[in-house]
DNA sequence: TCTTAAGCTGTTTTT
DNA sequence: CAGCTTAAGA
């Protein structure tokens, strides 16, 4: 059977395949047959050279991903398949994490911060350290953190670095240091990881125990890293250490497809991958098999203007195909209306599935436009990534009350549930009992359970109240399986009622939310395939877990995502919207050359997951943060081979001076332009002289100042009681009602 | 301590 | 715009 496979493939693809021994790395061009090389490597390695599977590990990229290529082998050899260890780096070091951290000082059950937790947890150190948390944001602290974690810097390291503390310094952020070892303490105190902490917990392993490090060396003979250009340092060198001995490491890669340099990334890891292994076998695919000449070749236009990159050539035998479409939109709402239209026309023409065709955007709020007006011609969609199931607040509340009845340590969760629903015990009380563990250093758990000592009567009552509460709850943990477990722990918390008794719409999907929640856990729970059933287990195993890893591909969905969460994936017809400078190239991204090097492998990630038909859309003017912005086309659309285009003639006419009124029914209204204001104007300097003024005696026709809003005329006042309304027209604004913030305004004439 | 409402602020991608 | 924080009143 394998035999078959073999002959089917190209002569680089079988070298590929062949070359089970040393160093290998394949480098492969998009829609090059990478996933399908790997898996019949895989099944080769176990059906022709008799290797136990448990000997392979494989680092896949998402879940996903490792998903599909276990039941690909399985169909290639059988239930056998499923024994090799196959993963995200994060959930197979977590795994090896769960039964060696006691080597580390951390319990086995320790918690896994997603990156709200650890944003929150940051939010609290700055202030407790009362620094400003205008200048120490959480997300640039965080990020700050996480790139040191990735280049394996550990908090001691940071705050001894000459040059990192330098380079804190010009950023007027010195104390970013003592914030990551607060940090890391208080996540050691709370028994959690954060995901930066798998990975350099993993080398901290590896490096302090030699033992342990040679046990997975002897248990993995064989390592395959896919995805591998989006590697970081802390990666890299986890996978360096496993294959040291065995040295049968293969890696598969497309520096044309790093996108992941904010989360470390490193596009030297594959650059120079040959400097670590001279002895390194490489194999270039370049045939493309999945995509039109006329879609490779743009795509190719765009990246040649690369200048790092390895050389490779990227062709196909396939046909020409159409030309790329451009489209022009007067707003982001007609971009939807023009690509869900255009959606609606091919699938009857063409007669093709709504799965068939993907949109694909740089940010996730540009979903918006595009779920709306494929809603209005009914045509069924499916949003990967954006906010995931988990990220919503009831979904961790609950998810908080179980991590903290599995691990009474977790900070965060404790937070979140204490007071939550209503039991009468406030912030005051919480910063209370948190002080006490850190000034006489012992477990928060301890504290709660003596809250006596701590709090006064009536708060410390109901502490003792909500103690019992997590007691009774860990003692159905214990008995029972994960779900009763759980709908019990969401029935008595009074979470489940509270939720019930909200009857607004928001209300009632919370509740259901809840409920799809406990449905995913009897589904864990009925699963064969999971040997253990606690609720702890489950936690395991979904703390990893995105959005695109629930399987509900089942129906018929045009599939709406960002070009990062796109990559692996294919559609016939695929939609890349938000073509705009700023917008994509991405506004944040232009720092360097480096960076818009970076957008372009973006872009040709988007193009490259068509096989019949790409389209690029742009919008004139775009919605932002509340404000309509004036847009211009992408610089790509210009880097482009103009050859490979045709404008779409047809709609782009149709749209001069077309604007939706606000929410009227009836669609298309031409009338005047709405105001279109720039960004730049959101900013104000108040003037020198700017003091706020007493305003009680402010009157219609009154010139005003605002520190924010700037220069503006009083049109007229309203009052309410003792509320005062001030409708006031900002010139750079336009209207705008004021109805509290008088005290910063400031009367001119 | 809880509730309500105004004000403020982000503004990229994800394990 | 939307989600969160803050401030004041109950």
């Amino acid at each position: 059977m394998i035999m078959d496979y073999l002959s089917s493939l190209n002569p680089p693809q079988k070298e590929a395949v062949e070359r089970t021994e040393g160093p290998v790395m394949i480098i492969a061009g998009a829609g090059s047959g990478k996933t399908r090389v790997l898996t019949i490597r895989i099944a080769h390695l176990i059906h022709a050279h008799k290797v136990d599977p448990f000997q392979i590990l494989s680092l896949t990229f998402t879940n996903k991903a490792a998903n599909e290529m276990k039941q690909r082998i399985e169909r290639l050899i059988g239930l056998e398949a499923r024994n090799t260890w196959m993963g995200t780096f994060h959930s197979v070091f977590a795994k090896i994490l769960r039964v060696e951290a006691p080597k580390l000082g951390y319990p086995g059950n320790f918690t896994i911060y997603d990156s709200d937790d650890s944003k929150s947890l940051i939010r609290s150190i700055v202030k407790e350290m009362r620094l400003d948390d205008k200048v120490y944001k959480a997300n640039t602290v965080l990020s700050r953190i996480s790139g040191a974690k990735n280049r394996l810097i550990s908090w001691e390291t940071y705050i001894n670095d000459p040059f990192i503390l330098a380079d804190d310094e010009a950023a007027m952020k010195p104390r970013v240091g003592e914030i990551y070892k607060n940090y890391q303490k208080r996540l050691f105190r709370s028994s959690a990881m954060d995901f930066d902490d798998l990975l350099f917990n993993t080398n901290v392993l590896f490096r302090d125990h030699p033992d342990i490090l040679n046990k997975y060396q002897q248990r993995f003979r064989y390592v395959m890293v896919d995805e591998f250009q989006d590697t970081n340092l802390s990666q890299y060198l986890i996978t360096k250490k496993l294959a040291a001995v065995h040295q049968n490491i293969c890696v598969v890669g497309d520096d044309a497809q790093s996108i992941y340099a904010f989360r470390g990334a490193d596009i030297q890891n594959i650059l120079n991958f040959e400097k670590d292994y001279p002895d390194l076998f490489v194999v270039k695919l370049e045939q493309n098999y999945r995509s039109t000449k006329n879609i490779v070749e743009t795509a190719n236009s765009i990246i040649a203007r690369n200048k790092s990159q390895l050389k490779k050539n990227v062709w196909t035998q396939n046909d020409n195909g159409d030309l790329i479409e451009l489209m022009k939109a007067a707003s982001d709402n007609e971009e939807g209306r023009m690509v869900a239209t255009t959606i609606f026309e091919e699938k009857n023409n063409k007669k093709l599935n709504n799965s068939d065709f993907a949109i694909l955007y740089r940010t996730n709020s540009q979903s918006r436009a595009m779920e709306e007006a494929l809603r209005k011609l009914g045509i069924a969609y499916r949003i990967v990534g954006g906010l995931s199931f988990y990220q919503r607040k009831e979904i961790k509340d609950l998810m908080a009350y179980f991590r903290f009845v599995v691990n009474h340590e977790d900070e965060e969760a404790f937070k979140r549930i204490i007071n939550y629903p209503k039991r009468g015990i406030g912030n005051t009380s919480v910063e209370k009992m948190m002080v006490a563990a850190y000034e006489h250093d012992i477990p928060l758990w301890e504290v709660i359970t003596n809250s006596k000592s701590f709090l006064p009567g009536r708060a410390a009552n109901a502490v003792e109240d909500f103690c019992t509460t997590i007691r009774s709850f860990k003692i159905e943990v214990e008995r029972k399986d994960a779900f009763e477990a759980a709908t019990s722990v969401a029935k008595q918390s009074g979470l489940l009622r509270e939720l019930y008794e909200d009857k607004t719409i928001e209300g009632l999907n919370r509740y259901e939310n809840v409920q799809e929640l406990l449905n995913a856990i009897k589904e864990y729970v009925d699963n064969p395939e999971n040997e253990d059933k606690s609720l702890g287990a489950f936690l395991q195993e979904i703390a990893l877990l995105t959005d695109e890893d629930q399987n509900k591909d089942s129906q018929d969905t045009v599939t709406l995502m960002t070009i990062h969460s796109s990559k692996g994936l294919e559609f016939k017809y695929v939609f890349v919207v938000g073509m705009e400078e700023d917008l994509f190239p991405s506004q944040m991204m232009m720092q360097s050359r480096e960076d818009l090097e970076e957008e372009r492998r973006l872009f040709y990630v988007a193009s490259t997951r068509a096989m019949d038909k790409l389209y690029l859309s742009y919008a004139l003017t775009r919605y932002r943060y509340g404000r309509l912005l004036n847009c211009e086309p992408s610089r790509f659309l210009e880097e482009i081979d103009p050859t490979f285009i045709k404008v779409n003639k047809k709609l782009s006419t149709s749209m001069s001076g077309s604007f939706r009124e606000s929410e009227g029914k009836s669609g298309f209204v031409g009338l005047k332009k709405p105001p279109v204001r720039n960004a730049t104007a959101r900013v104000h300097s108040p003037s020198p002289d700017f003091k706020p003024s007493n305003t009680n005696n402010l009157a219609a026709g009154n010139k005003v100042e605002h520190p924010k809003f700037g220069f503006g005329k009083v049109i007229s006042i309203e009052t309410e009681g003792v509320n005062r309304k001030a409708h006031i027209h900002f010139d750079h604004f336009g209207d705008k009602t004021l109805l509290l913030s008088f005290a910063k305004l400031h009367i001119i004439e």
